[in-house]
DNA sequence: AGATTAGTAAACTCCCTAGTATCGTATAAA
DNA sequence: TTTATACGATACTAGGGAGTTTACTAATCT
């Protein structure tokens, strides 16, 4: 049996320390950072093992000593790459300005969010039909779009309870936001028809979305300055 | 030689009348019929010709002898999905009621066609990585979103001009009604995450569409009858 | 030192898939 | 009827990928 660790997607856990040779953790991380950006850019059945274990410098039965086989590799790949994205905070930071100006910002930083290289590679892959299990998905979507959509709801709370925003339903005002910035662009680059857009359009696109959205929920129908 | 006809896309037009028998539309359409369905469920890694051949009753010979290859097929399987949908005028038949009503109608139209388990398979198909080329990606887009964005357009005009609503950009508006009504539940549908939505949920996310944009964009700030 | 495990390199098994070749038969036009 | 083509059935080639095995080396604990 070549699995002979019972969890393989966490071997520091399951044998701290033992007998024998302890694995190599610098060679299980290159191997996972050749696989997230291998699976990101051909997807799951688009990259071998043979590939990873040679992109990595490493031979492949050490891959499958470290992950048990394909999928895992492919669920534990996508996994990190939920937690490395979104370093932090991710639009808590510059809350300067007005209420306008600070929509602005919130919408150009999503937008830069989702319109990556990266961001739109993961998109791509949880679409494949066939691949991975509905978990995997669930994941992606906690770590991703849900997280996003909580901290804007935390931000919306309080203006509403100022009275700077009139929104009857937070959770709904939050998606429709999302959604509207998102925009076309973002679909047509999920389908690969696009690479990305002149700023100016960028700009002009976050713009009339903050514009709609205060006209709609905003106090003074947006006409402030 | 197989491929003894040099545009197997297009066979009829190719060799109106020879000598020798014909080809069997018949046979043509059933393996289009079968590509059509395979390929949407499980993309195209996920069919071998066989399958193929299998399913549409007929020899895999027949199949590479109508169409070349296998991405020649696969296009021709998404041309053929392209045409079919939108069976004709979509959303300018009911034309009744108040504007909110035809807005709620059309919302309510789109919503149908973009979360069918059809369409949903189409749009994951143009999102694997590496499959099919832009060509076959831009026709799509062209039979599919920009024909109803087209027609949304149309739709909007004369209602401007009569000043029922204010509108600067009905490029961008129709972008953004189009973006509201996908929603949240088109990208989860998308990623796998869910098969649908109670029709009441529905039903109240329209609702709140239609409302969002009439505050934003009528005359009256959505307080109309 | 000795036991135990990790690692390399290479060959290997098993299976699937795209595409071809062959042979016999069916169907049409000339 | 002759000729050219389509179709079926089947076997085939060539290639690739997921895992596995083997034989050997390297590192670590007891």
């Amino acid at each position: 049996m070549v699995a002979s660790n019972p969890n393989p997607a966490t071997p520091e856990l399951a044998r701290p320390t033992g007998p024998g040779r302890p694995k190599d953790l610098g060679k299980r991380a290159a191997i996972l950072d050749v696989a997230k950006r291998l699976f990101s850019q051909n997807g799951f059945d688009g990259v071998s093992m043979d590939q990873i274990a040679a992109g990595a410098g490493v031979s492949k039965l050490t891959v499958y000593s470290h992950f048990g086989d394909k999928e895992s590799l492919f669920s534990a790949a996508i996994r990190a790459k939920c937690e490395e994205q979104l370093p932090s905070t991710l639009f808590l930071a510059g809350l300067e300005g007005s209420l306008r100006e600070q929509l602005t910002a919130i919408a150009r930083a999503f937008f830069q969010l989702i319109t990556s290289e990266e961001a739109i590679a993961m998109h791509r892959m949880m679409m494949v039909p066939g691949t991975g299990d509905t978990h995997v998905r669930e994941l992606f979507w906690q770590a991703g779009p849900q997280l996003v959509k909580d901290a804007f709801g935390d931000f919306l709370r309080p203006r509403v309870a100022r009275d700077e925003l009139r929104i009857p339903d937070i959770a709904r005002a939050t998606s429709q936001f999302f959604c509207l910035i998102r925009g076309e662009l973002h679909m047509q680059m999920l389908c690969g028809m696009c690479c990305g857009a002149a700023p100016g359009d960028v700009e002009c696109h976050i713009e009339a979305t903050v514009d709609l959205f205060l006209r709609a929920y905003g106090i003074d129908a947006g006409t402030e300055a």
